[in-house]
DNA sequence: CGAGACCTTCTAACGTTGTTAGGATGGCTG
DNA sequence: CAGCCATCCTAACAACGTTAGAAGGTCTCG
């Protein structure tokens, strides 16, 4: 019966176009748009399709907060390249500043109040392991014991949240935001490099 | 005509009921508790009613904003009386944490994309007078020239949010992110202190 | 080869949301 | 006392997420 796999192949397709075009929608119109019918008429279906694929909207909302996450961890993959340890991590810091800026519909539902806060920490997972090995080599490289690391860690990815979230107010604007984060984060990895004297 | 006067201190009185149950409702049940009807039937009227007071839902949102920011400063008020103004600073960073933590909801529509971003940033900005006003009396202490003043203000700013939306995610939790916030604090003052030297 | 099962898809509908229209009611002004 | 004006409510609209049930085509098996 090579009917059922061909069946399991077109499922799997128009998930993926599901999805495809619910990105789409949210990234040029934004989150209010993204709704069912919307995605569906987008897929050439009726509304209802959408539910044999996904649960309900959060569970889709949630699949496309996992795509911006790859997204992002590629679109990062160029800055992670860099040598130097100290540039390495502030051109992380304000490269993941202008993906929020680039992608701002997408970066509202990867970190904004949208979906459940545990399923947008487990997402985050691989971006929170990347600012854990940057500062494990950073404090290697620089001899410096932090006093506790995880929260060293949290701050760290805690501010680039903020710096990042500033950038979508009137005043600071995205350039400015990312200059922000590199200046945060220079101004934090200085002042850890400041209490070598073991303190808490 | 002393009806007219009657009449419209009923209309602010009735105004303000709404508004105070709007509030009652949503720290009580969150944000998707918060409808007009729901409103409506806590001030015993009909939906319509709420919007002889209100141009739309965004703008009676916008209120409790407001009146979360009238809130938030009245409780830091008490902090903002420390006398030392390292320790000052810390405490006013853990506070604002903590009025987070306390009023979730609250929290969640004067800092997350529930309204306009430029309103959101109006409603805030007592808040950022007082850490302009920080920031000034703690570089004067110290005999710290910030090489741009508004970038560590917004900054600090930044790094508050930050840490308070640290807050809601489930490893984290409220006390620690307190903490979070005056140990990121405490490590961003070190490191502008760390460079006397005038640099970028 | 044809009958029955299954998978897919649609149309309709339900309940809820924000919001508006139109009519009733009741007190103030002339 | 007549009329106006503010206030309030019921009813409705469009759009939302979501579910039920019927229609259709495709495959499987006797």
């Amino acid at each position: 019966m090579p009917t059922s796999a061909r069946r399991a192949r077109e499922r799997a397709n128009t998930r993926e176009r599901i999805i495809e075009a619910a990105l789409h929608i949210l990234e040029n119109e934004g989150v209010t748009a993204l709704t069912i019918r919307r995605i569906a008429t987008a897929v050439e279906y009726s509304a209802p399709v959408v539910y044999q694929h996904f649960a309900n909207k959060e569970a889709l909302v949630l699949e496309l907060v996992a795509h911006g996450h790859r997204l992002m961890m590629a679109e990062l993959q160029q800055a992670a390249e860099e040598p130097d340890i100290d540039r390495r991590f502030l051109l992380l810091a304000s490269e993941s500043v202008r993906f929020a800026g680039e992608h701002p519909h997408l970066y509202q539902v990867m970190n904004g109040d949208t979906v459940d806060a545990d399923e947008r920490l487990r997402a985050a997972a691989p971006m929170i392991d990347l600012l854990r090995e940057l500062l494990t080599t950073w404090s290697d490289a620089h001899d410096v014991v932090l006093a506790d690391f995880d929260e060293a860690c949290d701050i760290v990815w805690g501010t680039l949240s903020g710096m990042a979230s500033l950038g979508r107010i009137g005043t600071v604007g995205n350039e400015r935001a990312q200059q922000l984060a590199q200046k945060a984060m220079r101004t934090l990895l200085r002042g850890w490099r400041a209490d070598l004297p073991v303190n808490a």
